[in-house]
Formats: C-alpha cells, sequence, structure tokens
DNA sequence: GCAAAAGTGTTATAGATACACCCATGG
DNA sequence: CCATGGGTGTATCTATAACACTTTTGC
C-alpha cells in the first residue's frame, strides 16, 4: 500500500490491482448542520483544538471506518454533533466530495461533504461529547473576510446553494420546521434560506395547490392575530408544480436576517 | 496506516490524527461518458479483462494519486479513453461519490464518480490503450436484466437522471451537438435524453427566447426540407426560464429509440 | 409540383403577481 | 373596538400547449 507518483496519474482499473501500487487516501466525511433558529439561517460548527488551523471554526466530521457505509458515517457524526434524537428528525443528503491535493497539510485527504436539514434545535448540541460545538450565522460565515478551517468555506457555501435549489423543487423546507406547523413557518423558511420576502397570500396558494405538500391538520395555533391552521409534512418529495424562487432584480433583504 | 474496526466506528477528526488509525481506503474516478448517436443516448462502456466482474462490462476509470486533484484524474481518464481532442470539448462534472464498503470484493474502494457529456464521437474510441472501449445503448443497460460490474449500474442510473434534470436548466444540451447546430439538432438531443417528443414550434420559442441560450450565425444548413439556420452556443450557464420536461402521464416514446 | 422540414401566427389554458378585502383572536 | 396576523377573492400578466398555416429547399 504505497504511492507510486510516477508519469502516469491514472491507473488504469481494469488492470489488476496488485500489479500496480494505489493511492494511500484518507477519506472522511464532513456535515454542514444547517438550522432555522429566530428567523437566522444557521451551521453547526466545531471549534478546532490541535494543528492545523487550531483554534479556528470547521464543520465537524470524521474519518471512515473500513466496514462503514459513506452515508452511515455520517448518520454518525449527525448523531455524535446533535445528539441521536435530534439526527433521527433530520434529512440529509450527500453534497459533493472535496479532494484536493493540497486540502489537509498533514496528508492526502478525499473528503465526502454532506448537508442536513434540522428543525430549529433545542439547544446547541445535545450528547455531544466534541468540546465546542455551536451554531453559528451563515451569513457571517459567507462574508469574505469570514475564515473557516480547511476549504469548509467552500463546502459552506455549495451547502447553502444546495439547499436554496432544494427548496424550489422538493419538499425539504419541511425538514426545518418540527412537525405541527403553519403555512407562515414554512414560508419563512423559505425567506430565510433565500434572503427573499414572499407574498403570503400566493405563498399560501401554491403550498396548497402542491399535491403531498402539506397535510392539514384540526388543530390551529394562537397567537397576536387570527389562529393558524396547522399542518404536518405531506408524503410528497418533490413539489409540481415547482416553487422557484425570485430571480434577478427582485428586492432582497439587506439587513441583518438575510444572507449575503 | 492500519485498519481499526473497533466499536466506535468515526474517528473525531478533531483529534490528533496520529493518534488514531484511519481507514486504509482506496479511492478511484469513474466515468460515466454520455453522448448521442444516430438519436439515441449511448455511453462508453470498457470491458473488464481481470478478475473481479471478468468479461464484463464496465465504466472506465483508474485510481487517484496522491498528488492529484479528483477532477484531473477525471479528466485524465477522459483523455485516456475518448482520446485529448475529444476530451476538451466534453463537459464534465462531479456526480457523487459511491462508497459501500462490499461494492469491490477486494479492497474498501470509494468511487468519485463524474459525467461527461461529448458530442456526437466520431468513433468509440481514439487514442485508447485500454483494449475494448466501446459506446453502448443506455436503453439496453438500463433494462433490469442488463449486468454491469460493480454497482456501475446505479451510477448509471444516477448520471442519466443528473442529465435529465439539467438539460432543465442549463444550456447542457449544447455539450451534445458539435458547434454549428440547428434548433433541431438541439430538439433531438431533448427528446433522445428525455425519452419524450416535444413540439417543435414551442420549443423554438423556447430556446430563442432564453437568453445567451444559443447565437444565431449567418450561415444555414441544407437538407431535405427548408434549409435550418444554424447557430453556436450562448454564454448563459443557466436557463431562465427553465426548459421543463414533460411529467407525469405524458406521451412517452416507446420503440426502441427511447428509454425505458 | 410535391414531399419534407423549417419557421410563423393564433388561441386557450394554466400559473404567477399584485393588491384589495374579510376573518378571528388578544388586548 | 382596534391592532395584528391569518386567510380569501380577483384582475392582470406571462408562460405554455396545441395546432393551423406559410416558407424554402430537394427531387
Amino acid at each position: 500500500v504505497t504511492v507510486s507518483s510516477g508519469d502516469q496519474a491514472v491507473i488504469d482499473s481494469t488492470d489488476s490491482l496488485d500489479g500496480h501500487g494505489y493511492a494511500s487516501v484518507a477519506v472522511t466525511v464532513d456535515l454542514v448542520v444547517l438550522t432555522i433558529r429566530q428567523g437566522r439561517l444557521e451551521v453547526l460548527l466545531i471549534e478546532r483544538g490541535s494543528d492545523p488551523f487550531k483554534g479556528q471554526s470547521a464543520l465537524p466530521g470524521g474519518f471512515v471506518q473500513s466496514d462503514e457505509d459513506l452515508d452511515d458515517a455520517a448518520a454518525h457524526v449527525l448523531a455524535r454533533e446533535c445528539g441521536s434524537t435530534l439526527a433521527h428528525q433530520a434529512h440529509f443528503e450527500q453534497l459533493r466530495t472535496y479532494g484536493r491535493p493540497d486540502r489537509d497539510p498533514r496528508l492526502r485527504v478525499v473528503s465526502v461533504a454532506y448537508v442536513a436539514f434540522v428543525p430549529d434545535a433545542p439547544e446547541p448540541r445535545a450528547g455531544s461529547d466534541a468540546a465546542s460545538a455551536h451554531f453559528r450565522l451563515v451569513a457571517d460565515l459567507l462574508a469574505p473576510q469570514a475564515t473557516l478551517a480547511f476549504d469548509h468555506a467552500r463546502i459552506l457555501g455549495d451547502a447553502v446553494e444546495r439547499a436554496r435549489a432544494k427548496l424550489e423543487y422538493t419538499s425539504l423546507a419541511t425538514s426545518f420546521v418540527t412537525s405541527p406547523f403553519t403555512v407562515a413557518d414554512l414560508r419563512r423558511v423559505y425567506e430565510t434560506v433565500w434572503g427573499a420576502t414572499l407574498e403570503p397570500n400566493n405563498f399560501r396558494r401554491k403550498v396548497q395547490a402542491t399535491d403531498g405538500f402539506v397535510i392539514e391538520t384540526a388543530a390551529a395555533r394562537t397567537g397576536p392575530g387570527r389562529p393558524a391552521r396547522l399542518y404536518r409534512p405531506g408524503h410528497a418529495a418533490t413539489l409540481h408544480p415547482p416553487l422557484l424562487r425570485p430571480r434577478a432584480g427582485d428586492e432582497m433583504v439587506t439587513d441583518g436576517r438575510a444572507l449575503a
């Protein structure tokens, strides 16, 4: 198991494996755990306790064991950082794999990134043994001067874009709220992730017209105004027709509550 | 560099790396090279010359070297199988990473899959040193009884779905045709990949209304009927508004020319 | 001229947008 | 009874689907 750094960069996988060496590469999973707290998009970060990037913030992650599926590895990290109860409600999916040779100064690390969407987390972290897991504002971290360890800023950017895109054509938004929710709750998810304001009426119509997005319940939630009807997630995974986000030229909320 | 198959499946990446072992994992890239030949969607396959899966068809791929970016590894495989001239015209992008522990019976292999879209390939392969690279009909390979080595059938399925989806909201279709092309050429790309028939008139209107999709040239191509105006790819990467594919219940071409 | 394929026009329907308006609750 | 937020109605605009029709070539 040694590195053969010869001229030919790619070894034909059809050849006998034993004849050639293959690169010794560590494979990790990194998680972008997104949540919405008080109308703001936040991401779970840990503070690195050792070099490299000691003291800087980083995405939680871990090495993949040799008998472990990638999805399982991601699930384990999620459970470790968020607690198993929250981890079970969360929806997570593979994002992309990052493998630049210099992304970890220690050794060659290929990282399979995952995105997880959790409803408003009760507390920053539940049963974590990591010293310092905490949610941070995504808007601050996407700013140009913000720094994250490794290439985690890029991973975070890709994850946010994935979330924005998937709100359009999937029922992902229901993963950001706890189960009895109002249409306004759902709308605020879209507004927070997209950084845009939506017409409440038209949003309701689209949600109700989209088959299987939400299921009406008998209950209602009381508040400052007229009680709001409560819903639970529907069975549809994809939305027909899609809920397209406002495109260029539309007003963007530019105060502290919006993303960059 | 030894495997520690202990109880804890995930090692905290914040801990010192040297204290823990990390899994010895081989990382490969596998390529799904899609093209359209004679109105049919085809994929580049190689025939495996050695066990496992000896004699079966597989996606071309190769091991990632320790000093090599994943994208570079994919580009090298593409150049090796298609020749560097065709590889330069092609658009390729990362698809997804597959890492089930049992996907390769020899050792733990995590494969980063890529999709490449090449215009109607002049010949099955150009400067390949692999013994038997050839294009095969995707429709045949997606059939239930079709067999591909490893989990390559699943990778192929994901790649085709990616292609279908990206036609909707990106200018990907122009990667399937050579540069002076007609609107009808572009329409046949959509019809082939989607397995649907589209109204020529409405398709033209959408293509021309979508800013930056195609650029009109002065030339025209003569043929069986009225000469068709020729276009070249525009500068837009994404389409506004998107070209949505017909949804459930629409007619699907069910003869041999269409996909499953 | 005729077949074939490119390109134009027109209408009906569906979805999106914007905004006026009504409803139900807490204070 | 009024402020607040939930919910409804409706006119306008735009995108899409369907299809009839005209144009320009090869034979």
